[in-house]
RNA sequence: GGGCCGUUAACUCAGUCGGUAGAGUAUCUGCCUUUUAAGCAGAGAGUCGCUGGUUCGAGCCCAGCACGGCCCGCCA
């Protein structure tokens, strides 16, 4: 009785769901109807979403990209109430080729093995690759991305793929003629689509199958090949296909993955387009069922136009970006057209954390705010942001103008000119927002501060500007006094100005006198440069 | 040889169901009696790469073309 209930009512709510969903059109929810439709918008399936990591060197933006723009469409579905599941695939199994930029020399002893057998150079992991996984992890963590971490050694281990390696091995003349098209002559010759890891020397890379016997799925191979700079050991034995003592060759691996897995969906980069088309065939005619749904996604570029690659380890980091920039500017950067290619450098952030307040203010002046990119780059927590219509680059621009990072000045300059609530002035967003243009400011705008020194008559001039703010004053009044002060004592007005910028804020330039002392307040600024010239007469006369 | 992306103001880029083309920078004008990557007010600036198609209506959808860039054609 219940449970007929329950069916009905959740086959209305699906109804609902499809004309809801399937009406939306920005590209997350596109790529959420491919995969609903999959599987005719079932809310009882669990949609699974793989994304892939090579842990043979840091992960990247491009990595991070990856996980953060599956996450969008996952997040869409949920917003749906659809039930999914996101899986960070590791293949810890693959061989380290060469030494990476900046790591050890010592490593070139390990080169061959899988990177789960390698120790972690920097000694703080089990591993070389489990350094690799922890620096992903920790990141997905602190941004709060759920996901299942799987890696490739444990799945050959617990035996999760071996019904999958069976189907493949037992099918071989299939795959070969699959596969051969992309292979050259001298690889084909050689060719199987299983790597032993050689017992002796513990490489992946330089073992050659020479015989299988399909009853138990066990090869005889020869450690005997030649990979760049790795040479096989000359060991030759029997090994079992199974249970992790080797692995499928990497495009066969992949589509493996997607069967053993039962992955609906997956993003990938343009640099695995072939790959792709590979597994596509081998799943379509050796797994006989359909490839999961996906979508390329472009690379990004270093300055130069230049793809960011791990070995070489170039081009612009997420810490580095989140240094600069806010989480949702990071986000806005991955949700914006991910197949075009985007140069990364310091000076885009900016305005990606200003798109970041414009979008905010759209969205909740929006007539359909229900479909909106906001939603997606606040993870569908727009209804909570509210971001103060401050712009980044009105920030980094007070402090090269005062000269000064100082919140609490940045935050007076700013009520003065903005409209803003004291909610507003005291909001996290705010002070995080300063301290990031103040980051900003300091490793790409300012120089160095100058050093000075003051003569008498300059610690005159100031004195006797100190003696007027203890009268109230207009910024005016103020500024006009400093060219009067220096007019009757024979000095330029702008030598004068110099010294006070010099006392106030350590620099030879600043804003505006009259106005900057009125937003410290008179008292205030007494209290700055009498303390100033003491600290300076003191050190004088040491 | 195969495939993909891009082309919107001088520059960098947005453009949210197909409904009068947007921002920042730069330029020009005015204001603030030093200065700054200043600030404020305003202005000029685009046949949305080209050609055709669909539509009452196209930057957006479809086809073809041109130019630019990238990936694959080693290995994983």
């Amino acid at each position: 009785m219940s449970k007929e209930k329950k069916l009905a009512e959740s086959t209305t709510f699906t109804d609902e769901m499809k004309t809801d969903i399937r009406k939306k059109k920005l590209w997350p929810y596109g790529e959420a109807n491919k995969v609903l439709k999959r599987h005719d918008y079932n809310t009882d399936h669990i949609y699974t979403f793989e994304t892939g990591f090579g842990p043979s060197g840091f992960p990247h933006i491009g990595t991070f990209g990856e996980i953060v723009r599956t996450e969008f469409i996952i997040n869409g579905l949920k917003d749906a109430g659809f039930k999914t599941k996101l899986i960070a695939f590791s293949d810890d199994l693959d061989g380290l080729r060469k030494v990476p930029e900046g790591m050890p020399e010592w490593l070139k002893e390990h080169l061959g093995k899988p990177v789960s057998a390698i120790p972690d150079p920097y000694g703080e992991c089990s591993s070389f690759s489990e350094h690799m996984n922890s620096k992903l992890r920790k990141l997905l963590e602190w941004m709060g991305i759920e996901y299942q971490f799987k890696t490739s050694k444990e799945c050959y281990e617990n035996g999760d793929f071996d019904e999958a390696i069976k189907i493949l091995l037992s099918n071989y003349k299939m795959l070969e003629k699959i596969i051969a098209p992309t292979l050259s002559k001298e690889t084909l010759e050689n060719w199987y689509p299983f790597f032993p890891l050689c017992e002796k020397c513990g490489s992946v890379l330089t073992t050659v199958v020479k015989e299988v016997n399909l009853e138990d799925y066990t090869v005889r191979y020869a450690c005997t090949k030649t990979h760049g700079e790795v040479q096989g050991c000359g060991y030759e034995g029997w090994q079992t296909a199974l249970g992790g003592h080797g692995k499928m060759t990497w495009r066969v691996d992949w589509p493996m993955r997607w069967y053993a897995l039962g992955v609906d969906y997956e993003l990938y980069g343009k640099d695995l387009i072939e790959s792709f088309k590979i597994g596509k065939r081998i799943m379509n005619q050796i797994f006989r069922t359909k490839e999961p749904e996906n979508m390329f996604y472009e690379m990004f570029l270093d300055e130069n136009g230049a793809k960011i690659s791990k070995s070489k380890g170039k081009g612009l980091t997420v810490e580095e970006w989140l240094k600069y920039g806010t989480i949702e500017s990071l986000y806005l950067l991955m949700y914006r057209r991910p197949r075009k290619a985007k140069e990364l450098s310091f000076n885009i952030i900016p305005s990606y954390v200003d798109d970041v307040t414009s979008l905010s203010a759209n969205y909740h002046s929006n007539s359909h705010p229900e479909e909106h990119d906001f939603n997606f780059i606040t993870r569908f927590q727009g209804k909570e942001k509210t971001f103060p219509g401050i712009s980044y680059m009105l920030i980094c621009n007070l402090m090269t103008a005062l000269k000064s990072d100082d919140k609490k000045l940045i935050k007076n300059y700013l009520s003065k000119q903005k409209e803003l609530t004291e909610e507003d002035i005291e909001s996290d967003f705010l002070n995080d927002m300063i301290e990031k243009a103040s980051r900003y400011y300091h490793d790409f705008v300012t120089a160095k501060k100058p050093e000075f020194e003051l003569s008498n008559e300059d610690i005159f001039l100031m004195g006797q500007f100190v003696g007027l703010l203890y009268t109230e004053l207009t910024s005016e009044e103020i500024h006009n006094a400093v060219y009067t002060i220096a007019r009757d004592n024979g000095r330029n007005p702008r030598d004068f100005f110099k010294i006070i910028y010099l006392v106030f804020i350590g620099q030879d330039r600043g804003p505006r006198v009259g106005t900057f002392v009125k937003m410290i307040g008179q008292e205030k600024t007494i209290e700055i440069v009498s303390n100033a010239i003491k600290s300076f007469l003191s050190a004088e006369s040491v």
